[in-house]
DNA sequence: GTCTATACGTGGATAGAC
DNA sequence: GTCTATCCACGTATAGAC
């Protein structure tokens, strides 16, 4: 709680540490992930190997950090912006254009997250035990724009999970945008939430609920005898 | 056209080449990809390491061999057993099962797959150039189970590519599916079509289409501005 | 063109001395 | 905490046998 002096000591390895995220993230940026070694990394910093190594475990490491980094700057960055707007749809789309404003330098970082998901057992597998945190933190971040909104049981039950498909699904498509300053992936996020607001509608019309809501519930259904839940399949 | 004899020459590199993939097959197989080294492999294919590294170039193009081999396995069987079976359901249920069925055993080998995916660039990248014949003959495999029905021209616009979606989805799925015998996979590609025969005939609804007709637009002019085709987005 | 033997460079990760 | 030295695996020669 207090600052009992001993934070000195501490900022001593803290700072070492941050002298390595930095250089580490420079190349990762000039040069991309592969090509950047742990020892351009340990030269870049000024040290030797073993020191970075006992920083960082690995280089999958460094990048961990850095999703956490990402993630921690998305959420305070959405809660800033949350009270001037009002409607979900606007919200969602500061929420979703934000996220990409923040990696639109690092596309050739973000590639690196979507390696481990084949992986179950890998701690950097998106789907799997060891980014469960970091997704229920995302999940939650987006989750803000819907605050105050009323749903049936059966959207409020889909609707997270099937955000944060489109949040993944963009974030895979701005790594493949190659258009200019990628106008691409900002049109298609424009587009899928005008599309998930008009879906929203349909879902709502009380006339259209016996079409409706078997199929929500089929879907339910269907991602419950999956065992998807919003952290997914279990491992 | 004709065997002209020099069949035989052929044959003796091509002996040796599956000397090296069945070798590294079994041996992925048992300790997985990433365990088997290259030496690994020459050495249980009783050769030298340049031999095997003759006949692939890297230890990715023996996946990659792989991959072929299964979409023409599962092509055949496709082919060789569509003629029984009716009902467009009872088609894609076969074909997304037998899928499965010839994956089970593999289970090791195929979160390789997806590890390129966030790489364009990548030979092996599932969305990226490289791929584009293989996801080409896996969205016509799957199309031969539509052969002879009638949608309209949004729902066959989009069919392809939601058939193939749902169908890496459940490879995906497999990957997490710690079930036994894969059951869960299994019935989740059931649940999945289930539900997509279920929104096909909503959508044929011609009561529904003032409703109907305006999302498929929307999804359509999405992927479109997207440029998101069968082959996915352009690099 | 096919295969062997062997050695080399690089890069991730670790052990152990200080 | 930091450094030096070392290991191990991938991939790449290369020189030669057949």
């Amino acid at each position: 709680m207090f600052n009992t002096g001993n934070e000195v000591e501490e900022t001593k390895a803290e700072r070492t540490r941050r002298r390595v995220y930095d250089a580490a993230m420079t190349l990762f940026r000039e040069q991309g992930f592969d090509q950047t070694t742990m020892r351009d990394i340990s030269q870049a910093a000024g040290m030797a190997l073993g020191t970075a190594y006992y920083h960082f475990p690995s280089k999958e490491a460094i990048i961990a950090a850095y999703y956490e980094a990402i993630q921690y700057q998305h959420h305070a960055y959405v809660v800033d912006h949350l009270p001037g707007i009002k409607s979900p749809q606007e919200r969602l789309r500061m929420i979703f254009r934000s996220k990409i404003e923040l990696l639109q330098g690092d596309r050739k970082l973000i590639g690196v997250i979507f390696r481990y998901t084949g992986d179950p057992l890998h701690p950097l597998s998106l789907l799997g035990e060891g980014t469960r945190d970091l997704q229920q933190q995302t999940v939650e971040t987006i989750g803000l724009a819907l605050r105050g909104e009323r749903f049936s049981r059966e959207v409020a039950e889909l609707l997270p999970m099937a955000l944060w498909s489109l949040h993944m699904g963009t974030l895979l498509y701005l790594l493949y945008d190659t258009s200019e300053q990628q106008t691409r992936t900002y049109a298609l996020i424009d587009q899928s939430l005008a599309l998930t607001t008009q879906l929203l509608g349909v879902v709502r019309q009380p006339l259209l609920s016996p079409v409706v809501l078997p199929i929500l519930r089929q879907v339910s259904g269907l991602l419950d005898a999956a065992q998807i839940n919003l952290t997914l399949p279990k491992t």
